[in-house]
DNA sequence: ACTGACACGTGATCC
DNA sequence: TGGATCACGTGTCAG
């Protein structure tokens, strides 16, 4: 395939990785300059790559610094796809074309996950602002993903809870006690439970006065575990 | 300059971004496909990029697959290009070194802006951690009074735990949990009970390798909670 | 023998 | 005029 040879004529690529040229395909070793022409019959053994430097015999002035020209063009041209390719991580073959796609590829992902960024940090400083400034009730019975409470009263005076959430959420059970902490319910029973990707944890409390119902007592929860998630 | 013309021979890059092409240049039109050779003495008006397409009358057969694969080849690469140069919007000049320059910068930058975000994101969740943390509200008695803490390795990465203390101590399963989270210590499996005057607790925690011995991850414990107690 | 990939020299075009 | 850029055909090497 020849690939991963670039050639960045004489003057080695800087690029850090790989481009080895080692070994076979020498030098070249155009002497950077002023001996452009001249044929170069020196070093009958080593190989060029294009087309043989003396296809036809050539004594025109004018046309040759065209070709050194375009000679330096093309190795600018090379230096530069050098340098890029040293900038792209994901590229799995030395292939010009692929490093062309690759990159491409690269940069879409990279900008989204740019965009996504950006994004979550709006969210945080408003939520941020938010909860500094709000500082009591938004009823909000919807809470985060694959986040399950269920509250269900047992006599009076105790009530019975059930919070599901996914084990990405680290540290659940000390969030839940902080809610119930916070709201003062005094804690009887509980008990904590991995399952799969699901963390369970069951509770029995005991209600104060003012939170005796299913429905408040779960909306008063929702909101302090929101708060903390 | 004849720059922001690039080729996409024949089919038109499908680049959304500049790239007009407009008023000059036509379009070339090789008609992909079969009909390569044969000079394509048609449309002389028309006027070509390169070198004209009949130098020398060719009759050759195996040396004509050869250019146009290599016709093939290059319309592919410059296809990738003209993608790519869409994915990068900090293009100034259409020149093919120009992109290649400035997509080489604009990666660089974005993986750096990334970075930047990422760490930030970490940030601010450490500090919101911090923050319900810190306000360590609530009245609780004194520290250890009649409490006890018993911690039992389970395996190399596992640990079982039991705290007693007495029913004074309100919001006792609050303190331990926060205390494991403080810790880092994952609970797969927690139970509370009361039971006369007194509340046990039972835990079996993911426990760090630094922490991995019975008397470290207790005395560890014991400064967390009496600094919460 | 065949294919893919490069570099080279060259004609052509634009400013 | 002359420098800069491009596309093309070709020679060559590697797998």
């Amino acid at each position: 395939m020849d690939e991963l040879v670039f050639p960045a004529s004489s003057s080695s690529c800087p690029s850090p990785a790989s481009f080895s040229n080692a070994g076979h395909h020498q030098e070249v070793s155009r002497s950077p300059g002023n001996d452009h022409l001249s044929g170069e019959p020196a070093a009958p053994a080593l190989k060029r790559r294009g087309r043989k430097p003396g296809s036809r015999n050539n004594i025109d002035g004018p046309a040759l610094c065209h070709v050194e020209a375009e000679r330096q063009r093309r190795d600018k041209l090379n230096r530069l796809f050098c340098e890029f390719r040293a900038a792209v991580p994901t590229v799995s073959r030395m292939d010009k074309a692929s490093v062309l796609a690759d990159a491409t590829t690269y940069i879409a992902q990279l900008r989204q996950r740019v965009e996504q960024l950006e994004a979550d940090a709006k969210k945080k400083a408003a939520a941020a602002a938010l909860t500094t400034v709000a500082p009591s009730h938004s009823f909000s019975s919807s809470s985060s993903l694959g986040e399950k409470l269920e509250v269900r009263m047992v006599g009076t005076e105790a009530a019975a809870l059930r919070l599901t959430t996914t084990a990405a959420a680290r540290h659940a059970p000390a969030r839940l006690m902080l809610a119930l902490r916070s709201l003062d319910l005094t804690v009887s029973h509980a008990c904590v439970c991995l399952f799969g990707g699901m963390t369970v944890q069951d509770a029995v409390v005991e209600v104060p006065a003012a939170l005796r119902d299913d429905r408040a007592l779960r909306a008063a929860l929702l909101h302090r575990l929101q708060r903390t998630s």
